[in-house]
DNA sequence: TTAAAATGATAGTAAAGCTATCATAAATAA
DNA sequence: TTATTTATGATAGCTTTACTATCATTTTAA
């Protein structure tokens, strides 16, 4: 059985849906393989034009400019995950197994899903860990919020939320450690592989390990070690 | 007694030493405005050059660029962090107030500092908030590292981390610990403003319940609540 | 008081970040 | 099938950003 994955996306993030053309698919495949190798920072529309085959007028028609299509491969992300995580989660019946799971997911390498051809997860997995805080730390977070950009990670860390009010339903702060963990999961991912010293986990530098001290920072907090 | 506070920064940071003159100052004083007002992405060496009654030319003689700038404030503003916990924490014996002290310290809002005339600590501190990440999260990450333009946000790390291992010796995880309550005490004081949703504060928005969630989350983990 | 250093004034260049126009090719509706 | 809408390509151009260079002038230090 072979099944194709589509992930709904918000229609104000593009001005052309770039997942009903040919051209639109070849635009994100290339702007993950762009934005990996060099960094967003150095990442241009004229370049991707370039790896993509196509003009950079092309790619205006399907991005207003290069943040809205950050965001978008990072909520793409989310949403992704989010499926992930539900998919994989599903008829667990205890609810500590169930978070020690998605603190996996969520920490450890992603690889590619051949159910979304255009998309390498493993490298959007990447770019959301070292470029995904660039998309709402900016002076227009405010209106990109209205305009519902960051859902899909809001979604996810609700369900996390959720998740960890079932462990225990006392806990004050489950927002909170939701955001912590999601954000956790990929700083000390990012500090284990470029600043080291910030992590216990410099020499090894294991993903296990960052899985490891998230949990043991999750479930002392809840009573559920 | 009137004394005046001066923070040792890498040389390597700069090109002429902007404390060491009028111009120098004022292009500190006046970046430190601009960022706040604008943001870091639309802030550039030229609104910088009119803001600061001077040159582009003249600014380029003391910053590369507008990175390095960024990360010289960044810079400052931990190494002056650094300085204001030792001083606040020096000679409190309990392992626990002092940590206890250091995450109110890192979490609420810094009063603007009279001993550095021309560095306005409270802005200084929200810029950290909003554009801190932005000073690591690049593609060349690893030559600044090794230039030790992050020296000061991994020195004060590390002293939180063996405040940490004071409290329970045995913990495991001191340095991710520290990393991340340093980065959960910005991070949920921005999305409690920006996003807070993800935040169990949205109502309230007060820094003292981010402090409440962190000693929260600190002081279970080292059995010391 | 003279030389060195810092700043100002001005110019210029390459690239980034767009917008506009028109021709052509492909899809679709009449 | 033909007409027509729609998508893309090709090209041009414009403003801003991110620098670099030069030379005159002012300030400072020996």
């Amino acid at each position: 059985m072979k099944v194709q994955l589509r992930v709904n996306m918000n229609e104000a993030l593009f001005l052309r849906n770039p997942e009903e053309t040919d051209l639109g698919k070849k635009i994100i495949k290339h702007s993950i393989l762009l934005i990996h190798k060099n960094g967003f920072e150095s990442f241009t529309f004229k370049k991707l034009a370039e790896e993509s085959g196509t003009t950079e007028a092309s790619i205006y028609r399907y991005f207003e400019n290069k943040h809205r299509l950050l965001i978008y491969l990072v909520a793409w992300y989310w949403s992704w995950l989010e499926y992930q995580i539900s998919f994989q989660t599903n008829n667990m019946a205890d609810p500590v197994s169930r978070l020690k799971k998605v603190i996996r997911l969520l920490t450890t390498t992603v690889e590619d899903d051949d159910t979304t051809a255009y998309v390498n997860e493993s490298l959007l997995h990447q770019i959301v860990i070292s470029e995904g805080s660039k998309s709402f730390l900016t002076k227009h977070v405010g209106e990109d919020n209205k305009l519902h950009f960051f859902k899909p990670y809001k979604d996810l860390c609700a369900v996390i939320g959720g998740m960890i009010l079932a462990c225990d339903p006392s806990y004050k702060y489950p927002k909170s450690l939701a955001s912590t963990i999601v954000e956790m999961a990929h700083f000390q991912n990012f500090f284990m592989h470029n600043l080291p010293s910030l992590t216990d986990f410099g020499v090894k530098k294991e993903e296990k390990e960052i899985v490891a001290f998230l949990n043991d920072l999750v479930f002392t907090s809840l009573n559920k070690g």
